[in-house]
DNA sequence: GATAGTTTCATACAACTGTTTGAATTGCAA
DNA sequence: TTGCAATTCAAACAGTTGTATGAAACTATC
């Protein structure tokens, strides 16, 4: 209880290691030696490297599905508990992708953890990710809200592949970069998820008017 | 040269473990067990671990490429020298979904192991797919051939994201199943693609008048 | 049927892994 | 200061990993 010294240059070590050279390998001597604390405090303070892993990646997934979840809240409110298709899309992968993307050499240690970690799916992440279920629930929820004339099945298949681009997005942008000899400008985030939300209204609202203001769909 | 039976038998027991269990905890000694060969034929035949799961996954690769690019040439060739935004796109993504999704009691051996590669992406296996580019800048010459008047810009993204689509729903099948209660069909593969290639179709083609048949984007 | 080349085999190797241990040290309360 | 708990430390542990070795078994050629 008492420093929390080690606690912590242990964490952010780790984290700085797992996103500079992925989960693969770094071992914990590594981290240690990074961190210049002793090999067994890790398992002293964490119980064991799976557990380091794990309250690392808790930590940053609740702060980021706090910040959708506020930003659906806010939208919810203000519109008399019914938001808008787009705006519900960008709260569900505007948080992720302002989080990750961005010029790459200005990128938060945090963000390049949460890529590595959207990339490499190592057993202990895996296993959090799989009880996010209960969160992305709120979205369709919200979602049915909007657009109460579309079928459960829809709405689900919008939200998923809105996610697809999202991450798909993040986990290939050095690939697209290539691919598209830089034309494709990975770092202008805001237009990256124009781009994403206007794909994904689309295909929740194609063949029916909508029922709010039609968004400024169009990227750039 | 003269048997192949071991080094066959290896590669047999190999893609059948990494498919069940996955990358990370399948050793050499449990490939050689389920083989019925010795520990040394391994290196013997391939020389090393990362050796044999590259050829392991360089053959599905090829086969899959292949039958892509098949596809596109022929739809190239009925349609002189172009083919239809929609036709490209069930090019590019049909084989993959149709390899990789179906009644997963039926999926084959090769199939179950592409899903593990498009998951856990072990360094071999990224080394190879770093050096697919050339192969999407065919799908990209040809959608510039169906689609002159769109940027190379809007063209990439509308190829990424339909890669987009595809592999997140294969990554992420049994996650959208849970999500949506079994509402989402993954059984329904034809409807999946129809659905991907639709909002592909949609994103390419937005506000402007398409150059071939509207095609058919409903799913199902 | 001897021989040369290929393939198999049991075994050892060397390195690295996360984890544990028990003693030393520290910090704080009485 | 004394005593007690929390923390740090060096060292070793136990297990696993991929790979290398050298002898044995095979196979086909002459």
């Amino acid at each position: 209880m008492a420093s929390d010294q080690t606690r912590s240059a242990i964490l952010a070590a780790a984290e700085r290691l797992y996103a500079v050279r992925g989960f693969g390998d770094v071992t914990l001597r590594d981290i240690v030696a990074e961190a210049n604390v002793n090999l067994a405090a890790v398992n002293y303070h964490f119980g064991s490297k799976d557990e380091l892993i794990a309250e690392l990646f808790v930590t940053r997934s609740i702060a980021l599905n706090r910040e959708r979840l506020a930003e659906l809240k806010t939208a919810e409110e203000q519109g008399d508990g019914r938001a808008s298709v787009d705006v519900i899309l960008r709260a569900l992968v505007g948080p992720t992708l302002h989080g990750c993307l961005g010029p790459a050499n200005q990128r938060s240690t945090a963000a390049r953890f949460m890529i590595r970690a959207s990339i490499e799916s190592v057993p202990p992440i895996r296993r959090i990710k799989n009880r996010e279920i209960d969160h992305l629930r709120k979205f369709a929820a919200a979602m049915r809200r909007a657009l109460p004339d579309r079928s459960d099945e829809e709405i689900y298949w919008g939200l998923h592949f809105a996610l697809a681009m999202a991450h798909h997005t993040i986990r290939e942008s050095e690939r697209l970069t290539k691919l598209s000899d830089g034309r494709c400008d990975l770092d202008d985030v805001d237009g990256i998820i124009e781009r994403v939300v206007g794909m994904a209204v689309m295909g929740l609202t194609a063949g029916k008017a909508e029922s709010k203001a039609p968004a400024k769909v169009a990227a750039r």
